[in-house]
DNA sequence: GCCTAACCGAGACGGTACGTCACGTCTTTTA
DNA sequence: TAAAAGACGTGACGTACCGTCTCGGTTAGGC
């Protein structure tokens, strides 16, 4: 899990010093990530997703696409950061309220992902490049698991965990029966209550032996 | 999950009557099948193998692929299938067991898979075609998902299990953060011991109440 | 004056040894240059003669024509061979017969570059690559101009030229005065005379003193 | 041959009124023709020069060639008028001098066309766009044949020559064996002594039958 | 022991997309 | 207003694959 320094994903940087030349125009980038999407809702196949039939969607030149990305990843990259809904904010009143949120999030993110027919497989185009996918996984997926870790260390430390287990470990405990139905199952439903059952099902083995703890699920 | 009839992935059937004209070879098979096992621990991208180059390597021709195969997707569920290793005898003795037995196996697949550096995603190109996804989904996952019930269900009649449960949940819950490991964090091990670690973390919580039950984990 | 092995515009050679493989259409190859001469004739300046509209044409796929030429310009001259007129035979009658016809010939040739519109300016195109300006030079100029150094050399022999002359010179005397007007002055006309009243002009200052000779122009 | 009002080849006039706002810069002008020079002596291929490269390697905005010529093919002219040396004085002595005179200018012109590698074919791509040949055409190649024309209409008021014969074809008889060696035979030397023998040997034929003439060749 | 249909490798075929480059225009800042 | 710089839409470049289609040649039955 290499740290990166310049994240793709991101448009290619202009020469750096004095701005010199015609600066580049926002509406291009715009119009092209928005034409991604605009196919990708009509229901083109991901494979037929050409950059030559982005660049006539978006009315725009091939060149203006490899000025900003190096190639379809990057430029998919950017197009899944942008679908992407914005992280929700952490109540805090509990670890096992803070777990429902996060796996909340996770449960929206695949509902998007599927319902409204983007970015459906956007991922596995991604994967299929691992220095994508790792810049991906750094910018986008990495931040979100510290949260999580965060999250789990709190709730070690008022009690609310036992203090033996690998909190990587807890971490996947949470988030691999959300991502397994998501990614493997895509004809499974993402039921309102899975995120709850999910937290309350895994922490019933998890909490101390005799701890009055914050709040017992009364689900 | 629909069931079908013909299953892709495997070779095209030749013309039905009877046999007439030369049959087709076998060593043909064998060699472009091997021919992408060897492309890919050679370390070519998945993205750059092409039919052209596949056919090239094996010392064959296009038709013969085609004659085989409709396209890169099928073949690969081919090549996915004949990589496998096969799936472990159940040893019987408790749920528990045949969980860890399970899981193993399902931790070698991941092993296999990163560290011969084949079929790092082969996955992830399977995944653009809903179509071959749904071959393989059927042929190569439902199976063992439903061993891994059978399991459970087993388990919850011996009184291994907590009675209220979801078993498709459960189920889940095992396989979920092996799964999230191998596919989400590829530069992450997989050590040896974790999948009795997942099996008797999540266990704890999903015990009847009060049932001294089969037998305690002794790792 | 480099002499070439391999002549270009030939189409490129297909593997040697034993034909292999499906073997070149000459339909395509017909096709294509045909193709060229229609956009030409059509009027179409050549600097849009690409490669692209030129396939487009002739219903034909780029990598057809690349298969058989390096380029633009080994293709066109191929096309301007297959636009050229055959050699005319010569009558041996006189010296001064065999000229004129020669020079005719190279009239016609002017002719149909000119008022057909086609080959316009191919050998303009032609001649900014030198490779390619060599090898049309050295199968389609330097023949032509043996042809006429021998028809010269005879002459001399049969005492119908002073026996001081540089029959190089003489040449270019007969040749250049047609030349100058087809390339540098494509307005004028080429008035159907010209060839004999060349001829008879040049001729008058280089025959020999006091010759029975063989004939003598009467127009 | 058609006279035009508005000369290419020429930089595109600025705006007429008073001259508003920076004046153009002479050493941008200076800049781009001998940035041209420089890379056609460098050997580059005509067809390898782009405005593009031309504007990098003088240093200059491609807007700054555009604001004065409106392509390549009129910023060709510009260059060769550059390129090309002075018209030599006439001694006026008698027909024949002037005429070696004039030849011997048209070989000089070749000698620095080919010796120094610039020019070679810029006359072949400025042919490729009729309307700037034209151009050239009347800025350059008719007013010397105009000159060549009254040098032979001196010759025969004189009485160098007969008066019987076509000027315009005798003009050519002179022109022509130059230019086919010059533009026909690249690889052939133009020798020092050519002109006068051309000039001899093709003025042997023309003079009227009995006259003493002004003066006969002393070469 | 032929006959013949289907196989085999090779490679040409019409297409489509790749990523680069140049076109001629435009939009910045700086002078 | 001209200057350099460089982004813009357009479109050609030459290459690589796609999946199909001939080629000459091979290899098994079925007759």
């Amino acid at each position: 899990m290499t740290s990166r320094a310049e994240a793709e994903g991101t448009p290619r940087p202009t020469a750096p010093g004095p701005a010199r030349g015609r600066p580049r125009s926002e509406a291009v980038e715009r119009a092209i990530v928005e034409g991604v999407m605009k196919l990708l809702e009509d229901g083109v196949p991901l494979a037929e997703l050409s950059i030559e039939r982005i660049a006539r969607t978006a009315g725009v030149g091939k060149a203006a696409i490899y000025r900003r990305w190096s190639g379809k990843e990057e430029l998919f990259v950017a197009v899944v950061r942008t679908a992407e809904p914005p992280d929700p904010p952490l109540p805090g009143t509990s670890m096992r309220d803070d777990l429902v949120v996060l796996l909340e999030s996770l449960r929206q993110r695949g509902l998007v992902t599927r319902s409204s027919a983007i970015l459906h497989n956007v991922y596995a185009q991604m994967k299929s490049s691992p220095k994508i996918w790792a810049s991906y996984h750094d910018t986008a997926i990495a931040p979100r698991r510290r949260v999580g870790l965060d999250v789990l260390r709190r709730g070690r430390e008022n009690g609310e965990l036992r203090a033996d287990l690998d909190l990587e470990l807890v971490n996947d405990l949470f988030v691999g029966p959300m991502l397994v139905r998501a990614m493997m199952r895509p004809d499974d439903d993402l039921p309102e209550g899975l995120s709850e059952q999910i937290v309350d099902t895994v922490l019933a083995g998890l909490r101390p032996v005799s701890s009055p703890s914050v709040s017992s699920p009364t689900s």
